[in-house]
Parts: C-alpha cells; structure tokens; sequence
DNA sequence: TTCCGACAGTGGGGTCGCAAT
DNA sequence: ATTGCGACCCCACTATCGGAA
C-alpha cells in the first residue's frame, strides 16, 4: 500500500504532470542466458507492452509506439482508476494466461477481436514513476520492491512479474521445456533509461525445421532479387501444404543470387495446397519443390502458419520428400 | 582505430477499419 | 459482399552512419 502523501511538499510533487511520452526499455536478444549473479531473470510474457498511467480518476493504458489503446481493455483501465493515484506509471505486458500460467499471443488477439477482454491480465514488471517521483534513475531491485509494496493489495487481474537472482541458464532451459517464449534477463543495478540497451536481455526459445521452397515473391521498392521464399512441408499423405512466407535473413548478395537459381526450376502453377485466402501482397513465382530451407521461427499460429520465421541456410543434403510434418505434432496449436 | 547503438528499410502473421471494386 | 491497402500490434534481419570507447 502506499501512504497517502501528507507532507505538503510531496503532495506538490504528485501534482506535477507526467511526461507526456516516456519510452519504454527495450532489450537486445541474446542467444544464451547469463549465469552471473548481477542479473535477475523472468518469463518473457507474449502480450501487448502497455504502460499504465494512473493520473487520478483515470488510467490509461500506452503502446510502446505511444498509441492509446487504454478503449481496447475497459477491465483493465477501470481496476487500474481504483487505484486513485496521481503520477505513477507501470510498464508491463497485457497477457491472456492459460490455466497453466502461460501466455498465449494467439488467444490474446482471439479475445481481442471478441472484445473478450475480461479475462486479460496486467503482468507487471516495473515502477516508472510512484506518486509523481520520477523513479527510473533508481536501480531496478529497487524499483522492483516499490511495484511489489504497491500491488501487495490489488486485484487479480493485475500481477507482479516474478523474478529470481542468478542462476539464468537453468530458468532458460526450464522455460523452453514448459514451452514458454524464453526469458528477460536484467541487470540488477540498472536505471531505466528507456533505450534499447544490454541492461535487458531478452533469450528465446526457437524452433528450427526444415522446409520445401514453393516459391518465392518478387523484391517491392529497393530490395534486389527477391523478397520472400514461400515455403512448405509434406503431410503424411504426401500432399505439400503452405507454411508461410520467410521474408529476412537474406544478405544483399544471397538474393540476387540465389533469384537466378530459382529462375531456372520455376513452373506455372504451385505444387501446393494454398489455404483459401491467402493473400500474396507481391507476384508470386512458384518453383519446383527441389530445395530445402533452413529455417528458425518463435511458434505456429493458429492457422498454422509460421510466426516471425527467418531465413538460416540452406540445406542441400537432404531430399525434400524427407520433410514431412505431421499436423498432430507437438509443435501444432490445438484448437 | 574499432565497435556499438540508432535508424531506415526490407520482409513475416494477425487484426481492424476504410475505400474501391 | 469482397478485396485491397495501410495502420497498428507482435516481430527478425541487413545495411549504414556517426559517435563513443
């Protein structure tokens, strides 16, 4: 709880307004979780960053990019007003926990554009600013401690970020195998200082698989060669179903050449099953399905579809018909 | 001198809203 | 009613440049 400002000088301070626009921390991913003990760590929650911007009566709730979307969660905003505090602002992430506690991205726009928004909840992880004081030069253990007195008595849908010091490669694996995003390391001395910065690491789990080159669309604007390979694999009955488009990864020279090799295996129809609907911003040339990519990725969506896929190689050892997945497979989202 | 952070620019899936078809 | 498109959200990545180390 926080003591109601009685000292007329603090109370002068809460009154002061807020900055107008306050960049969020960003963190730089990192391929291994640090062991050292200046660093604590947490689950790295898969939601919307949100800001919360208590300022009396009312709260609103700030993207990242400063849009605000504090009308898309009338719960949330309201539980934070009840509140009644001036100048304070949390940084955090808008999630929709499973009963396992996990966060799921897909079932979050699924309530979303249900307008199901009861259910979401705020998961917090820091104090910007508590009662009108400006904290973001204190150490973030500090910070920290603030935002857990603060919610020590707040409703459900509003949680503090857990967090534990050191020992970060072993909570990595342990995220992964309980197919988490990954981890948020942070150093444990760090100010926030609202940049991009290697105070705040962030370590994901990712998938690698193997998959057909289909096709790939032409380069828009300034790009040269191509702009994304269209990817597939081989159901267990043998037919090749789109997996997505994989737009980066690509160096300058990779795509002027690797074009040309395309060029010479291209065909007039696809060779796979499209999903109805599937709109290809770009021509689309489709290839014979002789090569196979490399390809690392955070998740499947819903439509099982790859999310933020990149390019890694190319795999020239392996026949294509050896790229089968099974739409049962773990890796899968059940619906 | 080298390195790193910021920025611009390319690409992805998904949602929403608006305009053109 | 459908489709295209751009703006958001989530992002990965390459290339470049200027300033810090």
């Amino acid at each position: 709880m926080v003591k109601p400002s009685s000292n007329p000088k603090k109370a002068e301070r809460a009154v002061a307004s807020l900055p107008s626009q306050i960049p969020v921390e960003l963190a730089t991913l990192e391929e291994e979780a640090p062991d050292s003990d200046d660093f604590l760590h947490e689950i790295k929650f898969d939601g919307y960053r949100m800001l919360a911007r208590l300022e009396g009566s009312t709260a609103r709730l700030i993207t990242r990019r400063d849009q605000d979307w504090t009308a898309r969660f009338p719960e949330l905003a309201a539980a934070f007003s009840k509140f009644g505090l001036q100048g304070t602002v949390l940084d955090g992430e808008i999630v929709k926990l499973a009963e396992n506690g996990i966060s799921s991205f897909a079932a979050l726009q699924d309530a979303l554009s249900k307008e199901q928004t009861a259910d979401l909840t705020y998961v917090a992880f820091d104090l910007l600013f508590l009662d009108g004081e400006d904290l973001r030069g204190l150490p973030l253990e500090e910070r920290k401690r603030r935002l857990s007195k603060l919610l020590a008595v707040a409703p459900e849908t509003i949680r503090v970020s857990e967090y534990r010091t050191g020992g970060g490669k072993a909570l990595y694996q342990r995220a992964c195998q309980l197919r988490l995003e990954g981890i948020i390391s942070k150093r444990r001395d760090s100010v926030y200082r609202g940049t991009r910065s290697d105070d705040w690491l962030k370590v994901k789990c990712l998938n690698t698989e193997e998959f057909i080159i289909i096709g790939y669309t032409e380069p828009q604007r300034s790009r040269v060669g191509f702009g994304a390979l269209l990817v597939g694999y081989y159901t267990p009955g043998g037919e090749i179903r789109f997996a997505g488009k994989v737009g980066t990864g690509y160096s300058r020279e990779f795509l002027i050449d690797f074009q040309k090799r395309l060029e010479r295996i291209e065909q007039a129809n696809p060779t796979a099953v499209l999903p109805k609907g599937t709109y290809m911003r770009a021509k689309v040339h489709w290839v014979k399905p002789r090569l196979l990519a490399q390809v690392e990725f955070t998740e499947w969506t819903r439509d099982r579809i790859l999310r933020h896929p990149s390019f890694l190689g190319l795999r020239e050892d392996k026949d294509p018909r050896e790229v089968v997945i099974d739409t049962g497979s773990p890796n899968s989202v059940s619906e």
